[in-house]
DNA sequence: TATAATTTCCCACTTTCTCCCACGAACGAC
DNA sequence: GTCGTTCGTGGGAGAAAGTGGGAAATTATA
């Protein structure tokens, strides 16, 4: 199994698609896929595996009755939809989700080995400036884990 | 196996190929390597059983719904690629990590026992400079070590 | 029903990447 | 020093990837 990782710049064009990077397409090449609204400012695309794994789970963690449960669900679950992609290997991003992720013309792409993530460039570069001094945290912590 | 150590200054050409110094391709001459983004400014190049150990590491501590580990995933994980040696040992930088780490023309190659990184050599230059100071103090306290 | 707006499919252009070969400098052996 | 080999660097041709736009099909709107 591939790796499925990397970091791209793609462009949205006019009409809401987005090409996917062929490094990140992979074995995935076909079937239709699950886009949803991320955790963070982001949209999260899943292969069809990967989905019904993290679907079932939400599902069968939550009960009806709880407020987190139902948050969640609709959160995450709700705002799924299935993309496909065309002969040119691009997904067409559904209005809702674009406006979700504040996605304009320049569009950052990761492959986080199991799933993908699509970003608004500018709003990742925001991201990770405001979060770099905890990854520098972060990586101090692991220093017991490196090589 | 071998150490793997030294310092090299290669040129990146227009293609975004640099030479592996022939001193670092040791045994690793076959096979593909990953290269990720460092935690300073520079690039990680790692042969595949050590990323291999890095990224389960990193994948086991982490779920999709921990604000900290998704962070290492994007900062670590996503940026990662698969490169390969060209028939005259050299690696294709992508473009993202090549605007992460500022490579321009001269680059400093790095072996670092298990793995390799590459800075660009000003930013090096300055990196060093910058923490020539705390360098110092950390050799003293490396005292009751040393030979 | 007719018209407008949106989506889907397909084709074409441009840029980037990949593979291959070649030149020249550095190094080592003799 | 001379010769042969290895190493770093550059470039050309072909393939692949990303991007844009037109026309048909679908849906919505009046």
């Amino acid at each position: 199994m591939e790796p499925l990782t990397g970091e791209f710049r793609n462009t949205l064009d006019e009409k809401g698609r987005l090409s996917v990077p062929a490094k990140l397409r992979g074995e995935l090449e076909v079937g239709t896929f699950t886009l949803t609204q991320g955790v963070d400012k982001c949209l999260w695309l899943f292969p069809p595996a990967e989905w019904k794994n993290l679907s079932e789970k939400l599902m069968s963690e939550t009960s009806l009755f709880h407020a987190r449960a139902r948050l969640i669900q609709r959160r995450i679950l709700a705002p799924s939809q299935e993309v496909e992609l065309d002969k040119a290997g691009r997904i067409a991003i559904p209005q809702s989700l674009r406006e979700y992720a504040g996605l304009s013309k320049d569009c950052v792409i990761l492959g986080i080995s199991k799933y993908v993530e699509i970003w608004d460039a500018e709003a990742y570069r925001q991201y990770l400036a405001e979060h770099e001094s905890e990854f520098l945290e972060a990586a101090e912590e692991l220093g017991e884990l490196t090589l």
